[in-house]
DNA sequence: TTAAAACGAGTGAGCGTTCGCTCAATAAAA
DNA sequence: TTTTATTGAGCGAACGCTCACTCGTTTTAA
């Protein structure tokens, strides 16, 4: 990622982090308004309130500021969501536990999903990998959830590419509607989305393509 | 949209149909292969099977070639649809055909939806709201089948909200899966997918985030 | 003969990236 | 204390390249 081109040998970490979070913030306002694309890296600089120059003294290329901010929304979901999951619960009680507090976190931040999303593509091969081995991580937090009311007889019981379904079911259920929402451009919070869910034996509606 | 320029008075109403059909295809396989962005108006052309010059006798824009597409793939989708659903079934009945070939379509095209959903965000405002339009419908279509099912007492009585809700929870069902299954990079039919949730009680697991 | 259709080198704007410079702060020397 | 040297953060004009789009010419066909 971002190697030293020798501009200047030694720098000051903390000021290095600065401005990460300086370019983090407003490259992700940007990102909102008008995608990775559409932003320039002149823009980004100004958005942070330093100039191109100074820009690519914290980065190597245009591509690792995308790095840096889907990175960032990353590592803020996590730790949200393992604030939510700091009481441990067991069973049943874990999965409902994992499911609410990953559609809260997800609700919360909306918009930063979103740009995830829609952006994460353009990354660069390597460090798109990277990001998907930390949504991975997240999925087998489901996963393993779903596993353990499975085994426990709280639902019904799953093989394995079941259970392995069930828990990108759970994680794109947070995602899509963060789509939706833009697709069909209307405000709705993800709890009033599940609660129909909620309300329906989902089953009874979802019959198998023939 | 692409407003003749003046380059010649009368043109040839088939063979632009033609050229369109050529172009659409071309641009539908580069597209899948690296993105709207990354591809070249050049690359377009030649993919075509003509040149750059001729491109732009047939087209005002690059963008133009994206609304061609992202149009011609609903009206794909739509056509697909409306021939599964020509006998004409009621209530409940309806609801699952309703779905099912929805599924079924969006399975078969999966590569196409996928293009739409990560690409329509480009499209300048007026063509995308042409397109959402477009997508409404369908939407007004699944829900047309939710309410005559909810009037009929099969599913749970619902809410004009709740049905809307319930509505696009549907249309996404299918676009959702063509873009998890980009994201966890895995092959898998929508139909494998859904089988799961045919075997859950979702509303079990999907509680109300507090 | 003439007009539509195809062509593709050319054009210019935009953008990612670079690099030589400024300048304040700090350190070293006088 | 004052002067001089060093450092490194910040800067932005300029560079080079890409790419959407144009236009004068050539080909085709009626």
């Amino acid at each position: 990622m971002q190697k030293k081109k020798v501009p200047s040998m030694v720098k000051d970490e903390q000021l290095i982090q600065i401005r990460r979070e300086q370019l983090i913030k407003g490259a992700v306002k940007l990102f909102k308004e008008k995608g990775f694309h559409r932003t320039t890296t002149r823009e980004m600089a100004k958005e942070a309130g330093f100039s191109i120059g100074t820009l690519y003294e914290y980065i190597g290329s245009k591509e690792d500021v995308l790095y840096l901010v889907c990175d960032s929304i990353y590592e803020e979901v996590r730790t949200r969501l393992d604030a939510h999951l700091a009481k441990n619960e067991a069973g049943m009680d874990r999965l409902r536990q994992v499911i609410a507090s990953l559609f809260k976190v997800m609700d919360e931040m909306q918009d930063e999903v979103l740009i995830m999303y829609q952006e994460a593509k353009s990354l660069p091969k390597e460090s798109l990998s990277y990001v998907l081995k930390k949504e991975a991580e997240m999925t087998a937090l489901v996963e393993s959830a779903v596993r353990e009311a499975s085994e426990q007889g709280s639902i019904a019981p799953l093989d394995p590419t079941e259970m392995e379904i069930l828990a990108n079911n759970i994680m794109v259920a947070g995602q899509m509607w963060t789509f939706r929402r833009w697709t069909v451009q209307k405000a709705c919070t993800l709890s009033e989305y599940t609660a129909v869910q909620s309300k329906l034996l989902l089953s009874s509606l979802t019959v198998e393509a023939k």
